[in-house]
DNA sequence: ATACACGTAACTTTTGCAGTTGCATTAGTC
DNA sequence: GACTAATGCAACTGCAAAAGTTACGTGTAT
């Protein structure tokens, strides 16, 4: 796998379900799907239930679950639910020490957060539902 | 030095440069203020030597300098000249193998394709003379 | 009791990039 | 011409982030 992988991960596998949400996927079984491991997945899908987009259960036939209906998750719930910041950057770097840079920084990140708030708002015209015909 | 550190070391030096255009700088003062290496310096201003934006001069009393007026190079065309693609992803991975993923890389990537697109128009608003004051 | 699945921690492997070293090339200066 | 100071470039090292892997504890249906 590469960059971006986790979104890579979470979207797919969402949309996946939005087709038979009443089915419920084993990490294993995803896994298989996505081409990866079953740790990774339920790494990954462990912050998605965390935002409430998922669900899963132990035990015996347990596994994962849409926890709304595929139509209330949007492509946006999921990035933000990863909170992987394609954009900007939170970090604040540490003393700027010299008045270019500082002044530099500022405007860049202003754009770079401008950036970021539209890039959720368009995933958030898009629902996981919407993008299996598509 | 963190992520996007050549950005922010091509920024910052083209920034202190629009402040002395006719200075001749050497790779050592340069990497010397950013805290890096002279190294460094050369494979990041080289790429924006292949994009116009600086001219390098070998030997004694070489270094480097603007190519153009510092109003004449704005921050998106020191990005372009790096090819970061900070937001989409220039690779096109290989073989979706499933209509889902393939559904969802079609809209994803055309949704990032578009922010890109939107970065640079306003990165493309803000010149590096106009960084120094502000 | 057993089998199955998640939850999580610890470790290994991979990868991209900064940093480093070394050397050839070029251009002024003596 | 010899010397010095700069870029250009290739090869290597070091490091940190993320994926991948292994192992084990916990919960649950049969």
């Amino acid at each position: 796998m590469k960059r971006n992988s986790r979104l890579s991960l979470a979207l797919h596998t969402l949309s996946h379900m939005a087709g038979e949400p009443d089915r419920m996927q084993t990490s294993a079984d995803i896994a298989d799907h996505a081409g990866t491991n079953p740790v990774v997945v339920r790494r990954v899908l462990g912050k998605l239930r965390e935002a409430g987009l998922l669900t899963s259960e132990k035990g015996h036939a347990g596994g994962w679950r849409l926890a709304r209906k595929p139509q209330d998750i949007s492509l946006a719930d999921v990035y933000l639910a990863l909170d992987e910041r394609l954009v900007a950057s939170d970090e604040i770097s540490d003393a700027p020490a010299c008045s270019v840079e500082h002044a530099l920084q500022k405007r860049v990140s202003g754009v770079l957060e401008e950036i970021e708030q539209s890039l959720v708002q368009k995933l958030g015209e898009t629902s996981i539902s919407e993008v299996r015909g598509a």
